[in-house]
DNA sequence: CGGATCGTTGATCAACTTCAACGGTCGTGG
DNA sequence: CCACGACCGTTGAAGTTGATCAACGATCCG
């Protein structure tokens, strides 16, 4: 299973399969149930997580106790509190599995070891942060271009088998906008 | 006035004012005057940019033909729309001075020759994508969380020179939020 | 001085939220 | 295998935030 991080990793630079044997030993390979919490708020934020299979959510908890989304992890993807994780501080987020989920957990620590060791990954790792900044650069932009429907529909549009994927009010709050509100733009669509 | 940017290196990593000499060759140096337009939209976007002095502003204009500003990049901070960077594709943004400016200019292709000749700059150039990506991750969740007067108010309170530096449409346009109410908001601390 | 640029004010209006209640479905325990 | 409760989506009414529009004032700069 860990094969699938190794094939993402060649997709951006060339390494050896007796590299990735020892890269693989950084990690911890974690098997998560649906619903099971890897990082809390207020807690530190120890790890970066890569997705093989499954589904992680990044959420906050707002005044009013509502859970507001940060972004969704599916296969390929990495996740993690970027600048807790980085500056080794507490995190506002919460990281839960909303799939059954296998993924690799590296610690901070151990990032710094394989980077050392390794030092051809750092531009994996570069690129990897630089896709993720540009498509938040874009995000961006949709949330100030778009209207709430406007959002919703690009979302679906783009991305229709997550959007089956995963339960409506979780993409309400992934897309900023309330879970009845979607139900009536869905409804005004139909008819 | 170079050696700003050498400072700014060195605070992430290591390298010799030798190796710098031969690194800056790799870049051009531009003088911008307040308004000057260095990237436009429908166009390509080969370059990424670094400030040593003055103020870039990223935006796009939408369909009522309003600015919507995406990123603000003073002293030391790099600027591009990184998806088109990265994919050599064209860009839906515009790249302005909003000052007059001294910046740091590297094309894509530059850049991989860079990268190829002094790989050290790998691990420089993705703790600055982390730490980039990282500060939106937090800025996403203050869009989330805040209402307009908040987002208004904490912004002001994290970043109270810069918010004297540039005038108040922009900072609204920045924020998602128009000119009108943000006088409204003002008017209504006021008393 | 004159015009462009930027901030302000107030009225109107639309988008979206909030709240409360209902209905369907799925999974679990008896 | 059925019944119950939890969970999720839906509906509609009422309320609010914040946008839009238009007009005016102030300031800056050539």
């Amino acid at each position: 299973m860990t094969k699938r991080f190794f094939e993402h990793i060649t997709k951006f630079i060339e390494i050896e399969e007796g590299d990735f044997q020892k890269i693989i030993t950084f990690f911890d390979i974690k098997q998560l149930n649906k619903k099971d919490i890897i990082t809390e708020a207020t807690n530190k934020c120890n790890f970066n997580h890569f997705v093989l299979n499954g589904c992680l959510q990044m959420y906050f908890i707002n005044d009013k106790g509502a859970e507001r989304t940060i972004q969704f992890a599916i296969e390929d993807w990495w996740m993690t509190d970027c600048l807790a994780f980085h500056n080794e501080g507490t995190t506002d987020f919460y990281i839960q599995a909303i799939e059954n989920s296998q993924i690799l957990s590296i610690s901070i620590d151990n990032q710094k070891k394989l980077l050392d060791q390794f030092p051809k990954l750092e531009k994996y790792f570069r690129i990897i942060y630089q896709i993720s900044f540009g498509a938040t650069q874009i995000r961006m932009k949709n949330l100030y271009d778009f209207s709430k429907e406007e959002i919703y529909f690009d979302f679906i549009d783009k991305y229709p088998e997550f959007a089956q994927r995963i339960p409506q009010y979780l993409l309400a709050s992934y897309l900023g906008l309330t879970p009845e509100y979607v139900s009536e733009i869905r409804n005004k669509s139909r008819s």
